[in-house]
DNA sequence: TTTAAAATAGTGAATATTCATATTTTTCTT
DNA sequence: AAGAAAAATATGAATATTCACTATTTTAAA
């Protein structure tokens, strides 16, 4: 029930960075329901598809790419390794940091997430914008990250 | 230090919703600080951005168009109410629902932020895609948001 | 080299979020 | 109209996240 007298409309379904999370939220929701099926939120789904790709990953090289604080990271490490999804070793090289890497058990609950994921990527998005936009989208979401970490 | 026999390098780098969250978390950062200084999480500045558009709204409402569950809303509306930025009244019309809107001193904060959100899109965004990818960016993400919330 | 600074994780208390459920009001069914 | 179902919000305990700080180890400086 907007109020005409102190609504300003028209800010929000302009602003991009609203749209990129409505997006974001949307087409996630429904991927959500793939990951809760296991037992997995979200952040946790990307901590295991990070090293997926990676194979394995100091906490703060984690944190970083899956975009979660390092402190959060450290108490869900702890969660999802007394599941047996991960592992824990100090590295050698430097003996500050602690890489992460899959179990078997979680290697195996990645890779088959990864693959849902991907089906529910085809669905979810390329079905509905078609391969010039979606490749599109990923240009300019790429200009705006700038650099691929090197 | 990725790990060679374990790793399947590639699937995040073309994931769509990684490169949102990327992108979404890396505009957002910035802008972030500028919510900090004023005490509020992102999540409260969504709340009051929607608001700001709104004048008012039931808790249902906003919850849906502030991308939150309604009961960390309806927790956040609490803090943010002993704050004095809100108000809660019961709806007339539907005595179940409970309408919110901004005080006067939460009006002039949500005023204040929607000029800074707007000069860090300018920065953040519109100035590192130009016009037309700005444009496009848009249009794709509402033909993937589908209806315009009518 | 010895010290100072930075980087890396971890810890625990404070705070916030989620989950299941209760309460109230409205809507639907028959 | 009575009763069942749905909708809207609130509540509190269980769980997760944040914040400030500690302990190590490495890097840089003097």
């Amino acid at each position: 029930m907007p109020d005409p007298d102190t609504a300003h409309p028209g800010f929000l379904e302009n602003y991009t960075l609203f749209l990129m999370a409505v997006a974001s939220a949307q087409v996630s929701r429904s991927f959500h329901e793939i990951a809760a099926a296991q037992g997995l939120s979200v952040a946790e789904w990307r901590v295991l598809a990070c090293l997926h790709d990676l194979g394995s990953a100091s906490v703060s090289e984690l944190a970083r790419l899956s975009l979660l604080e390092q402190s959060r990271l450290t108490h869900m490490i702890g969660r999802i390794q007394k599941r047996g999804l991960v592992l824990r070793q100090r590295s050698n090289r430097n003996r500050r940091s602690v890489l992460v890497r899959l179990t078997d058990e979680g290697a195996r609950l990645a890779a088959d997430l990864v693959a849902q994921a991907r089906a529910h990527e085809q669905r979810a998005v390329t079905d509905k914008l078609g391969r010039a936009d979606t490749e599109k989208l990923h240009e300019i979401l790429r200009k705006l990250i700038g650099h691929p970490p090197v």
